[in-house]
DNA sequence: GTCATTCATAACCATTTCGTTCTAGAAGGG
DNA sequence: CCCTTCTAGAACGAAATGGTTATGAATGAC
């Protein structure tokens, strides 16, 4: 798990983890309001934002004696980046190649296909 | 780790996985062609595969003694879903936010500043 | 039936992960 | 300075992860 991609799957793995992503799009929040809504303890949440920032989603600030987090989502347009490599695939599996195949089924003409 | 997406970003957080789904981009292989490029054992391979099956991320067949890997493509496609719903945010924070404070510090330096 | 090929499983080990409780430390308010 | 508030860290344990070697099981060839 050493390069940043996989920090960041590796980050998103968690549930409770996605929810604090997902709570913070709403704006910047201490440690406590972000373990609010877990049956967790304060530690547990503390090292979940530990994980989310070592993976660049997260970056934190203090006010007096609490600690903000920040949403920081670069490092999803990262993984979005990855994975639309793939989309091509997953479109035409359900699109284009089902049709060719029953279009081959049909007739046996090699004339007008897309070798892209 | 109960649910099908933390499964697939689970899945997609182990290098040796992602290289596994690239090369399946190419055509079904059996274990053998995929263990090749990895300093690895062959079992060790074979768990790989069987995260990337629970994970919906593959399929598999038999052809003779040997057993094909198919790459399926659509969890990827969930787990792209899941992440467009921060694409607002990667852009807003490079897009509108960055230029708006450019130009506010543009009305009282006109020079160029880079505060990284 | 016998054998070779291909892969999965078992048993084991080291490391990481995710939770706990308890305690220490940083930042202001009085 | 003292006290409260908020959070991080230490120490611990259970479970998951990722690797190994050794072995077993399925399939097709002879």
């Amino acid at each position: 798990m050493t390069d940043q991609l996989s920090a960041v799957f590796a980050a998103l793995a968690d549930p409770t983890r996605r929810a604090i992503l997902r709570r913070l799009r709403e704006g910047d929040a201490n440690v406590a309001e972000l373990a609010a809504p877990f049956a967790m303890s304060q530690p547990a949440v503390s090292r979940h934002l530990k994980v989310l920032e070592a993976a660049g989603l997260i970056s934190r600030s203090r006010r007096a004696t609490a600690r903000l987090s920040h949403l920081e989502a670069t490092p999803l347009r990262d993984a979005t980046t990855w994975l639309a490599d793939y989309r091509e695939y997953w479109e035409e599996s359900h699109n284009r190649l089902d049709e060719l195949l029953a279009r081959l089924q049909d007739t046996d003409n090699p004339g007008e296909e897309d070798p892209s």
